[in-house]
Parts: structure tokens; C-alpha cells; sequence
DNA sequence: CACCCGTGGGC
DNA sequence: TGCCCAAGGGT
């Protein structure tokens, strides 16, 4: 466990070092609650470099939660692009639905209030609160797990869930004032040094309080962490069905989207599951939309 | 808690 | 070339 002093000594070290070297993103120069709520969406999953270009489209169409709202869920979708795990892009509408008819247009600033708000879970209200709101949260998405564990903990990569450690942990390291600048300085730092694959230890503010380093980088033990099963699978169906859709203009026919996989079984059975989900739309006349 | 949900880039 | 990974959430 570290001192109260390299405690110290690690918030000031990662906060000089994020003020020196932080990214200049479009969420981080408007903090308006919105800005960051759409970002923190787009972001979930979602690599920052993909996410820029559709979040600047997606600000300038509609920039309050009231102008997405008035618009149907499908324009959304479509909008979202190909950023991937289109069902963010329905939940971010419902929250600006919910933010409209439940918080007088106002993004919440309070955790748990957010916390109601569709697409929101733990992360994304904390991140919300810090981020818009200069609220005290214990921000944990993965990139603060992995520094905390491998800093503190001595361990290549976190668990595959966050574990009441964890929680503890990341609550008794946040500093008394300013825990926004910890929070965005820590994903930042595990964002662009200590990374998954490759970390850059050699350009890390902390390297000599890192227990992983003292350790001689150990490698992960225990079983192999689960990859994502893709190829064959009904997200990847799924994809392709949607993706045809996004592709046109309006509506389409039943046979454009047989195109899309040729299993028969598979193709009808993921495209019940998208109507079941609301992500595809079945009109009166038969054709298909988002 | 395990599993499912899209997409594309890097190595 | 496959495999890993990316500012997670919902069930």
C-alpha cells in the first residue's frame, strides 16, 4: 500500500503531467453537460479517433438534448454511423427524451440522477458529474483500473468485472480538491502511456512509484481473459443488416436485407431480434426502416 | 456474474 | 492472418 506522501506524490505527479500533455478533444473545450454525455455515449467501446468525426456531426445537427428528442429514434441510428453497438445511439435519445420531459432540458448533475438516465451506468454518471459538473466521483472505465492495478497493485491487468477493491481503492486515492482533474488525468495517462499492449513506461510521470515496474512487469496469471467471438455470430448479422439500412436513403425491401447474410435461419432470427430491440422498423406496406 | 451487444485498426 | 482491444451498459 502506498504512504499518505506517494499518495500525494501520485496525484501531483499524473495532474502536472495531464496539464502538460493532454489531448486537445472537442469534449474536453465544451463541458457542457450534453457535450459530455454525448461523448461519454459515443465513447463507450469506442476508440476516441472514430468517435471525433461523428461527434462534432452529431453536436452541430442537434445541440441540446430537446433538439435530438424532437427527432425520431431512427435519424439517431442513421447518425450514429458506423461507430458500432448502435443500441447507444437509442439509449442516447431516450436520455435526451427523459432529460426533456423529466429535468427541464438540463443534463442532471447529480450521480444518481444520472444514473436513471438510459445508457448511463456507473461510469458514465461519474464521468458526467466530474467532467461537466466538477463533481468527487471515483471515475473507474478501463483505462484508471489498469493504471490503478498495475500502480498500486502490482498486476499487468485488472479483473474482468471492478470488484469491491477496487471501488475502495479508487475511492481512498481521490484527492480532497479537484478530483476531476485525477479522474480525466489517470484515463488519460492510461489512455496514451499505459496502454493494454505496449505501455510507455519510459514516458510515465509515475514510473517510480509503480509497483508493477518494481515488480519487473509480471504478466497476467490465471486464466486467459475471454476474447469477443465475432465471425458467424448474430452481432455480426445484425451488423450487416443495419448496415444496409443506414446505407439507403429510406425504406427498403425484404429482399435488399437478404443480401446481407445467407442463412436463412440466422438472417430472420437477428432480424426479429432488431425489431424486438426497436433498432429496425417493420412499415405498413411491408418495407423495412430504421 | 456471464453473456450479449458493432466496428475497425494495430500488430 | 487472426487476435486483441477500445472513456460500458443491460439483463
Amino acid at each position: 500500500m502506498l504512504t499518505a506522501a506517494e499518495v500525494d506524490q501520485l496525484h501531483d505527479d499524473v495532474v502536472s503531467w495531464f496539464e502538460e500533455n493532454a489531448r486537445d478533444l472537442p469534449w474536453r473545450r465544451d463541458t457542457s453537460g450534453w457535450s459530455v454525455l454525448v461523448s461519454e455515449l459515443m465513447l463507450q467501446q469506442t476508440p476516441v479517433v472514430r468517435v471525433l468525426p461523428v461527434y462534432a456531426a452529431w453536436m452541430a445537427r442537434w445541440p441540446t438534448p430537446a433538439d435530438l428528442a424532437a427527432e425520431p429514434v431512427g435519424e439517431a441510428v442513421r447518425a450514429w454511423g458506423r461507430l458500432g453497438y448502435p443500441r447507444r445511439a437509442q439509449r442516447l435519445h431516450a436520455a435526451a427524451t427523459a432529460i426533456v420531459t423529466d429535468h427541464g432540458g438540463q443534463v442532471p448533475s447529480d450521480h444518481a440522477t444520472l444514473l436513471t438516465l438510459p445508457g448511463v451506468g456507473e461510469y458514465t454518471a461519474a464521468a458526467v458529474a466530474s467532467f461537466a459538473f466538477a463533481g468527487r466521483h471515483a471515475v473507474m472505465d478501463t483505462n484508471v483500473r489498469r493504471v490503478l492495478t498495475r500502480v498500486v497493485e502490482g498486476r499487468q491487468y485488472p479483473a474482468a468485472s471492478i470488484t469491491a477493491a477496487e471501488r475502495r481503492l479508487a475511492h481512498d486515492l481521490l484527492p480532497h480538491d479537484d478530483a476531476h482533474r485525477w479522474a480525466a488525468a489517470t484515463m488519460e495517462l492510461g489512455a496514451v502511456v499505459c496502454t493494454a499492449k505496449a505501455p510507455r513506461c519510459d514516458a510515465c510521470p509515475v514510473r517510480d512509484l509503480c509497483r508493477w515496474r518494481a515488480l519487473g512487469y509480471p504478466e497476467h496469471d490465471g486464466p486467459a481473459r475471454k476474447g469477443q467471438a465475432w465471425a458467424g455470430t448474430d452481432r455480426m448479422v445484425r451488423g450487416r443488416l443495419l448496415a444496409v439500412l443506414r446505407e439507403s436513403d429510406g425504406p427498403v425491401e425484404k429482399a435488399r436485407l437478404d443480401t446481407a447474410w445467407d442463412e436463412d435461419d440466422q438472417r430472420e432470427r437477428c432480424l426479429d431480434s432488431l425489431l424486438d430491440d426497436g433498432l429496425v422498423t417493420l412499415l405498413d406496406d411491408g418495407r423495412f426502416a430504421l
